[in-house]
DNA sequence: TTTTTTATTGAAAGCGATTGCTAAAATATC
DNA sequence: GATATTTTAGCAATCGCTTTCAATAAAAAA
């Protein structure tokens, strides 16, 4: 069994003093080249590398970020994880990745832990619980002890921190327009997150389209308990759509298989446009055609401003809210 | 803005040592119950927290785990992952979650950041690139600094450690004896996952069962490039297969989607059975019979494992390997 | 009253590393 | 040859906490 080598250690073998060995290490002027090299020499050789906890302890900075997320089963929060590891790591920081449960407790929990752990700063989307219950005092606790906060897409409003979201709003016009643009008459909405503040902006964009072009907004909101596409084929039957628009994945994907249900044609006899380029939008039958929220680069983006915040500690700045846009990717389910 | 309040202030404040304060928030016999209600009582007006660094450099614990996985978008390692947190975080213990991108350097550079960090155990799944390399000292060097390591789903043979797996060949085999059982005479192996170990292990389980029907074993092996839906119809129509086992939930999807493409109705022309209960199973149309290997559960297993080592340190015992039952999830892609 | 016990608190070392300051040795200046 | 200057290396404090051991005071026993 090996035995991680200290400052100390290499101190002994070499006769030298431990803050020598410290000072050699880092090619501090004061000491001289000889010495330097016959102390890198032994440091490479027993492998030495500093104990990165009694570090973090003398410099308290962790270099590393406190991510949490309430669902990692969720591909957009995946793929969210995945852009802030990358740039995370880019930039020599680590990240502890934490999973809400969509729980406040769990969320509040992890916080503290996190805080109490000395992580540098925050990168979070706020669980459903605290979304619909409207908490956040949590998240204020921590920034007045000045530890950062970057929340990306599910934001909350009065928490003043910095923010990466997307224009959701804006992305459901975009996409009532271009059903209504190729020829759909009767739109129908179908949604699975209807508590989450995207689940509203994506909704409020569609109103507004849609009143834009005389319609009346038709929504469906997804119940839990019952099987989607019978809830969602018995919607399209009632008000007999040649359109819907799902407002987040799940909904659209089961729209798609309601429709088979129905035997209708796909995008023929219906078209059907879903939020968030998942995996179940490549794999459906036809694929689906969706508005990507570039969430990776949700993720580095967020990563990237807390990082900047971090290192760039001297001067006090605003927070900032960056908006990604988004972009709509064309497949099957559309003309 | 806040300060995190310290031992030293809290002595203080209440003209007391270091020591005693420590003491008593320890409830140490040695301290007087008067002077214990006094110091908990500041406190906890001060919401004093143990700075957990300071205590994990004395303690040489961080109450850690490093969890390293090949691909968090996979939903299979989200599970696993779901399980580890929800076990660890029952046991105070916190995870660090890296992303390997199923490349051998970043797993190495993990591996060895993480230790330098002091996790005090890991939990993973070997990278893709280290599998088919078979590159494997960087995990015995962990194993020597005394770092235990416990091994889920893509294991590495050579590696002297705890190990969680699941019964792939078994599975396969049952996949097999359950689509000839129903009627079926002409099976088809397709495969996205032909150099991982578990890809050889459920095709291995499926040959064998194969050949005790007298069947020959035909198996179309996926390439990235091409769309999959057209590999696979192409393989359906040549050899006329009336039922696909898709060694992973892509492949089998993918095979829901060429069976329609083929106006193949499934289940009553063709039949299919995949890998992994993952959330494509259950959003396919018609939903995917799939063998589950019960991820969540396979994280806990693990994250068990590793915990009773880390807390039963005493005594030494030899690596074990644990086998997770899978089970067949019956859905609409079957008879 | 003196000695022993017991109760209570504090001093100090140590975890591993960093860093400002001091001391000693080597070199330069007059 | 004596003093001033530069090199080079070590001491010691510090980060925040834990823990052993010593010290003091009060109470009990002799």
């Amino acid at each position: 069994m090996r035995k991680r080598v200290t400052l100390k250690q290499l101190a002994a073998e070499l006769n030298l003093s431990i803050s020598t060995v410290s000072k050699s290490l880092k090619n501090d002027p004061e000491i001289s080249q000889e010495t330097i090299e016959r102390v890198k020499k032994l440091a490479k050789e027993k492998n030495y590398r500093p104990n990165a906890l009694a570090v973090s302890l003398k410099s308290s900075k962790t270099m590393s970020i406190g991510v949490i997320v309430p669902d990692i089963l969720n591909n957009f929060f995946a793929k969210v994880l995945l852009g802030i590891e990358k740039e995370a790591t880019k930039n020599n920081y680590k990240i502890v990745t934490c999973i809400s449960s969509e729980s406040y407790q769990k969320e509040l929990d992890y916080l503290d832990m996190l805080s109490y752990n000395g992580v540098d700063g925050f990168i979070l989307a706020a669980s459903q619980e605290s979304q619909t219950k409207d908490l956040f005092e949590h998240f204020n606790d921590i920034l007045k002890d000045d530890i950062p906060i970057v929340m990306f897409d599910r934001v909350v409003e009065d928490v003043y921190c910095d923010k990466v979201i997307v224009n959701d709003k804006q992305s459901s016009e975009d996409a009532i327009d271009k059903l209504v643009a190729s020829g759909c008459k009767k739109i129908g909405i179908v949604s699975n997150i209807q508590k989450l503040s995207v689940g509203l902006e994506r909704l409020e964009g569609a109103e507004k389209a849609l009143a834009k072009y005389g319609m009346t907004t038709e929504i469906l909101k997804l119940k839990k308990k019952d099987e989607f596409e019978d809830q969602i084929s018995k919607f399209i039957e009632e008000y007999n759509f040649d359109a819907i628009l799902g407002l987040d994945e799940t909904s659209a994907v089961s729209a798609i298989n309601a429709a088979q249900i129905l035997d209708k044609k796909i995008p023929n006899d219906i078209q059907i446009i879903g939020f968030t380029d998942g995996i179940l939008s490549k794999h459906s039958y036809p694929k689906l055609t969706t508005i990507s929220q570039n969430a990776s680069k949700m993720g580095e983006e967020a990563a990237r401003i807390l990082i900047d915040k971090l290192e760039l500690r001297a001067e006090r700045y605003l927070p900032e809210t960056k908006v990604i846009k988004t972009k709509i990717i064309e497949r099957g389910t559309t003309k």
